[in-house]
DNA sequence: ATGTCTGCAAATCCTTTGCATTTTA
DNA sequence: TAAAATGCAAAGGATTTGCAGACAT
């Protein structure tokens, strides 16, 4: 992430093998071992279509027996590695999405109803560069962005 | 905030009285009582040079007597009037910076030690026109930058 | 075989909420 | 004086930690 690359469509690349098969490559470079609720948690990464909380991922990839912890942890384990970028929001909560270099983006979220769209590319390549002037190196980042869907306006609009 | 300004200086006006005035200002706009303790508060928030978490602006702001859910309730009515962005980050804590819309810019956050670093400007005024087309309206954003400091790095070299 | 990961239980810690009282406008 | 803000006490809730057993390599 973060290298400036461009992609002006909406398109991510969501649900593709590859997206997991890029993860386990990268997972055994790290001698991260692979196992069944990693696997798992990955699937559901790689077929979400915008940044899911621990619970979501943990409902969507429970086959019953995995628990919660094990996804917090699992997430911890591919943030650090870098497979994972973690979103910091409000109320302490975080959403996490597989990182994809090649099709970095960001989301809106609607401020007064959690609904979250996708936006297209990403223009920090000249602020990462300040950063790295400064010294600052392996450089990541997260942006939200905020606003007023257009169905909320509608509602506090006829108030 | 978010308006596309641009500013490649470091300087932001920290401890100007006008900031303070301008928070003010709004705050009467908004029909906000102007309290002692925000009053305090807010000078903390424009002496800072860097986002404040809510106990750095209790300890620096408090004469004793003043609670740390008063600064935790205030902050999140000045949140909402857009007079302080709330920076959500990693394991549930946030950090709040008053907003200037004439010098908005960003941080790069040491993953390591926690050094933050303040970064010029800002480039997201063609993600929020994407945001816009998308109907959404009222926008702001957050941006963290994490990377590790040169310290840090030098450390990390000779291990 | 051994270092890693998982489950379960319990703890953390920042932040939020309830309510009676004080304060601002 | 009516609405809003404060203080104190207690709750909330996402995330973390400890530890023993299970598993991947």
């Amino acid at each position: 992430m973060s290298q400036g690359h461009r992609h002006d469509d909406d398109c991510c690349g969501e649900g593709s093998p590859d997206r997991i098969g890029n993860a386990l490559l990268k997972m055994k470079e790290k001698a991260m071992r692979i196992t069944k609720p990693r696997k798992a948690m990955l699937k559901v990464l790689a077929m979400a279509t915008r940044p899911l909380s621990a619970e979501e991922i943990h409902a969507q990839a429970g086959d019953g027996t995995l628990d919660l912890v094990t996804v917090y942890r699992s997430l911890g384990a591919l943030d650090e590695a870098g497979i994972v970028q973690r979103h910091p929001l409000e109320r302490g909560r975080s959403l996490y999405a597989l990182v994809s270099p090649n099709h970095h983006h960001h989301h809106v979220i609607c401020r007064r109803c959690g609904r979250i769209d996708r936006l297209p590319g990403c223009d920090n390549a000249r602020i990462e560069s300040a950063a790295r002037s400064k010294g600052y190196s392996d450089l990541t980042h997260i942006m939200e962005i905020y606003g007023i869907c257009p169905d909320c306006a509608n509602h506090s609009a006829h108030a």
